[in-house]
This record gives structure tokens, C-alpha cells and sequence, in this order.
DNA sequence: TTGTAGGCGTTATCAG
DNA sequence: CTGATAACGCCTACAA
């Protein structure tokens, strides 16, 4: 040992199975069998094996073993960006399941690159399937991933595509829901502050708004488009919104969104929800903590990311054959930012 | 072309550089040298190359070329837990650094799975470096890892050790400017409600603290440690330390904490900062959007990630000898929650 | 029970 | 300029 111990000392790379095979007087195969246990070595070989394995300090090479296996055992994720609350638990729920799945996670953001397409198609080369959050869905990547059947399950998408594995939260009650709590508390007429291009999500969020809205007799809602997420965009919007003739309600596309909307309506000397009542949508941690507190819808984000590693794995393991699509609950989350409430 | 098209219908694999190389009617030495552009091929070869190269749709075995390259070109980074508005931050620094250094993310969270060290040492095997994020840092693996000598670099440790890159953020002048800011306002009796096992981070901010009182000629402030993260515990905590003699300022060790103290003094009726003063740490979203807004230190979150992403790179590269200790400036953020600032 | 040898998909060296 | 061919590290029939 002493000896070997001379010749560590310069080695920056872990010991390879022949040097394992060689140390404990056994072929390569055997070693293999007796560390992954498959098939039968006799009892004192394995010994010798295991403690030769010890002693090197041997850990297999996945690179090896993923080229011998013909598999990765890594799953991908793409997400438009990382920024914001969102992302963060969707991801958590994504890396507890594949981790139970014994399957490894690389995380792409593919927004703001120009090279984003290439970094989505490096990262197919790095796993047996991958799971795509949100807008990137669109790209022509995507596309090329299907048709080369890459396992891929669509979380959120932008805009719902034939053929894929589909997972998506739901929309249309829980936003007639909102509506009609709104609608009871005597608000009368809505604005719906959403998003740049809109996408499903808040297609979906908006048609229910207007369906309720119509349905109960009440004015049409006013759509107000944002030009971005970014804080600047946000706010103006905001302001511009409440600065002349509030609605009763501002119905915000998400949470941050509603947000800015409460701080707006402070500096201009509006109560909330004396003066205009606020509605966001995700339930951020911020939404619980901000004042008033916000009414909101809550998405199970940690839940779509376990669910995402889960429809992947029965992809990749063909566990199942038809495709999926699913839509997890939301729940209307009621504080105080819509009304008062007793 | 049609004759191919025939017998791609099953193939669910890319083409190899060997049916390239014989589509063009090369060797694959030549096709690996045109594709990536390495040592020179006649203008009329390349292209017979690239043609047959499109037509199959090659993309080149990532497993392939990092066995043959001898390296990952993929970064790994633990994480104690996914939770919390945080580790977003982080990654997405980390996230967008590596991106534009050519490497991929893999990403792990530690916490929970009892078998987070098999994770670690898997990770380990399918990156050129990690970073580790925490208080994963004690860990047995790490020692390996650094005895090994896989690139590795600290993110915010819990202890520091020696030997390996690491980078903190500023906890003692800022923990210092804070105090001072508080005593300004009149305050004069602290508590400070702060992690479990403290760790280094909080211990500095402690420390800090204890001395700016010291040398102000102040009381002591009151340490109460928290048994956890939990939002029950949290809660009871805050209440504890709220409900009996509740002290001019609680100085909580995460917005997190604050924010729930901030809570709970509502519903005790303790007006903030009228009857006390709450100040957090790291300036989570939340921490704007709460009320009264929260005064906090903000930590580079997202610099954090960069800079261990770039750290990283150095000692894959071998960029740099000496190991790396940077320590990242945070900014005292002075808002409503420490008192009232016409 | 054990060892030999072929294969996985590249890259890079070294003769032509 | 090109093409064999040897690595790279492991798994797994197939033989013995």
C-alpha cells in the first residue's frame, strides 16, 4: 500500500477498472460483476475485488458507463430564464422526483442567449429526455427534439402542441372563480393588467374573466397588455392604469405584477381595497407577506416540476404509451387585497 | 436521398461518424476534422462532409467526444435545499456564467435524501468541477473531492476550511453599519432571532453586532436561536420573543424571519416600527413588497453564482494557482420596518 | 466462477 | 490532404 501510495500522489483522475481488475488479480469482467452485482463471483474474489476497489479509491466513470449502458441517466430542463420565484420550485419538485428516479438534472435558461437553441440542442446530448418550461416551447429545437422522438414533456407551454407530453395548471375555473368572488364583493367594473404576447395561460385566465364577467351581466373587463416583465414596464403600466379612473378592480396576470400595482396605488393615495381592489395570480411568497395581503391564485409549481420528472421517466422507461396531458389544480386564494373580509 | 428516408423511419438515434464518413465517401478522421474545423480538408471534401453530414442529421455523441476529450464541459453545484427565494438567485448566476463559458449546469440539492453523499460523488463523475453551496461544505464528500483534487469551489460555507476556492459575502462591516443605523434611530435594547446552528454567516452578523453595541455603550443584545426554518417554527419563535418585554429592535438573521415577526406583531398589536423595530437580511422580493417594507442587507445572490461559476473555470482551465477567497460586498438597504425616515 | 474480446462514438496521432 | 488505428472506460455476451 505504501507503494501504491508513492504513485497516488501525482494522479488527478480516479483509478480505471483495469488497474482495479489488476490490483485484486482478476479480470476487468469480474471486477464489473462483482461491483454492480450482477452475476455470480465467488465469495473471497469479491472481497479481494472490493477491497482493491477500496484502496483505489475507485469510482466507475459515468462517461464509460453511460457510452457501455447506452444511457445518460440524466434528465434536462429547460426554463426561459431562472429569474423570479416561479422557476425556483418548479425546479425543486423536478430534482427531488428525478433524484428518486436516480436520474441527475441539468438546468438550462435559454432566454437572452443567441445561442440558446444550440444550448437546448447540446443539452439533448447530455440526456435521455427533457423537460421544457414555458414559451421555449415554440422553437423550432423543440420540434426537431419530437420528430427524433427525444423524450420531451411540455410544462406550461405557450402554446399547446399535438403529440408531446403536456402538463399544465389550470386556468379557466379558477380564474371564473376569482371572478365571481369579485363579482360578489359588488365590484362592478375590471381591468385585467396581463402579459406581453399573452400565451396560453393568460389567454386562458382572460377568456374565463370575460365569460364570468358576461355571464353575471357585468361590463366587459379592460385589457391592458404590458410591453415586459421588467420592473420599469411593470410599474408605468401600473401607473397608467390607476392614475385616471380606476377600475374597481385590477386583475393582475401574476403576482409581481399585482404587486407593483399595490405599491402604485399607495404613492397615488389609493387604498386598496377601499379605493380599487388587486388580484394577482401564482401566490409568491411576497403575496403573503405584502399589505394588504393579496388575493391570489395558487399554482402547485413544485407539484408540476415532480410531475414533469415523472411523465419523463415513464417516457423514457416506456412505462406508458399514449400521450399525456395533464392539468394540476389551483386554488383562489383569498386575503385582502380584493375586499375586506370579516 | 428517398433510399435513406426508408430506413430512418425507426432509428430514434442519431447517425454515427462512421455512417457520415462512409455516406462522403471519407474516413471518419476527415469527417471529425471538417465538422470541427481542426486541421485542414480540400474545400470540395468538406463539403461532400458537411452535405452528408446535414442529411443525416449528425450531431456528434456528447459521450463520444468527452471520453475522447477527456473532460465534461459541464459544471456541477449543490445546494443544502431548493427552497426559498435564494438559491434562484444564485443559480441563475451561476447558471448564465456557465452558459457563456461553454459548460453545462448540473444541479443537485443535498438536503433530505439520506443518500446526498452517493449524489454528491455521482455528480462528481459527471462534471469537470463543482461548486458546493452551504452547509453541504462539512461534508466527507467534500473532503474527498478536494483530496482528489476535483476542481471544487466553497459558496458560502458554513466553516471555513482551508485549501479550496472560496466566496462569501460580507457579513461584519455590513452587520456592523446596520447596528449603527438602529442605535441612530434611539433604539437601544436588541434581540437578534437567528438560525439554528448559527454557521459562519450568522455567527459574523452576531458578532458584529454584539460589538457595535459594545462599543456604543448599549446593552447586550439577546440571542434566540431558532430550532429550525419551518414556518411553524419561525412563528413560534417570533411570538415568543414578541408576545412578553419585547425588546426596541429584533434584528432577524433572513428576511424570512423578519417577515414573519412582522406578522406576528401585527397580530399582537404591536405596531412596526412605532413599538419595535424588525430588520431582516438579504432583501428577498418580499421583503419590498411587505409592510411596513423591510429594512435588510442585500446580498449579491446572483453575483455569488457568477463569480463561483468563474472561480470554477479558473481551476478547470488552470487559470489561476492560488486558491481563491473572495469575499462579496452587501449593501444595508434602509427601509420602513427600523423606523419612521421623513 | 472467470477471462477474453467486441462494442459504444469520438478525437488525435501518425503514416501515407 | 486522408485514412487507419489506438486510445478513452466500461459493460456484456461468449468461451472456457
Amino acid at each position: 500500500m505504501s507503494e501504491q501510495d508513492a504513485n497516488d500522489k501525482s494522479e488527478h483522475t480516479s483509478a480505471t477498472i483495469y488497474e482495479v481488475a489488476r490490483r485484486a488479480g482478476v479480470g476487468i469482467a469480474t471486477v464489473s460483476r462483482a461491483l454492480r452485482g450482477t452475476g455470480s463471483v465467488r465469495p473471497a474474489t469479491r472481497e479481494r475485488i472490493l477491497e482493491a476497489a477500496r484502496e483505489l479509491n475507485f469510482i466507475p466513470s459515468r462517461l464509460g458507463v453511460s457510452l457501455a449502458e447506452g444511457r445518460h441517466a440524466a434528465n434536462g430542463i429547460v426554463f426561459p430564464s431562472l429569474t423570479g420565484p416561479y422557476f425556483g420550485e418548479v425546479l425543486l419538485g423536478y430534482e427531488e422526483a428525478a433524484a428518486e428516479l436516480k436520474r441527475s438534472v441539468i438546468v438550462v435558461a435559454a432566454d437572452g442567449l443567441d445561442s440558446a437553441q444550440d444550448h437546448i440542442r447540446d443539452l439533448a446530448g447530455r440526456v435521455d429526455g427533457m423537460v421544457i418550461y414555458g414559451s421555449t416551447a415554440e422553437s423550432e429545437v423543440v420540434a426537431e427534439l419530437i420528430a427524433e422522438r427525444k423524450p420531451t414533456v411540455l410544462l406550461s407551454p405557450r402554446v399547446l402542441v399535438d403529440g408531446p407530453d403536456v402538463i399544465t395548471a389550470e386556468n379557466t375555473r379558477s380564474a371564473g372563480e376569482l371572478a365571481e368572488h369579485l363579482l360578489a364583493h359588488g365590484h362592478r367594473t375590471f381591468t385585467f393588467l396581463g402579459g406581453p404576447t399573452g400565451g396560453r395561460d393568460i389567454d386562458e385566465r382572460w377568456a374565463a374573466l370575460v365569460d364570468t364577467l358576461a355571464k353575471a351581466g357585468a361590463a366587459a373587463p379592460r385589457p391592458v397588455p404590458l410591453s415586459g416583465y421588467g420592473r420599469a414596464e411593470v410599474y408605468a403600466a401600473a401607473r397608467a392604469v390607476l392614475a385616471q379612473d380606476p377600475p374597481d378592480v385590477l386583475v393582475c396576470s401574476h403576482d409581481e405584477v399585482a404587486l407593483a400595482a399595490l405599491r402604485v396605488a399607495r404613492e397615488l393615495g389609493l387604498r386598496v381595497p377601499d379605493d380599487i381592489a388587486v388580484t394577482g395570480w401564482d401566490d409568491v411568497m411576497a403575496a403573503e407577506h405584502s399589505w394588504p395581503p393579496l388575493t391570489t391564485v395558487r399554482q402547485p409549481m413544485r407539484r408540476m416540476g415532480e410531475m414533469a420528472a415523472r411523465a419523463l421517466d415513464e417516457l423514457i422507461t416506456g412505462t406508458r404509451t399514449g400521450p399525456l396531458r395533464q392539468v394540476l389544480p389551483t386554488e383562489v386564494i383569498i386575503r385582502e387585497s380584493c375586499a375586506h373580509h370579516p
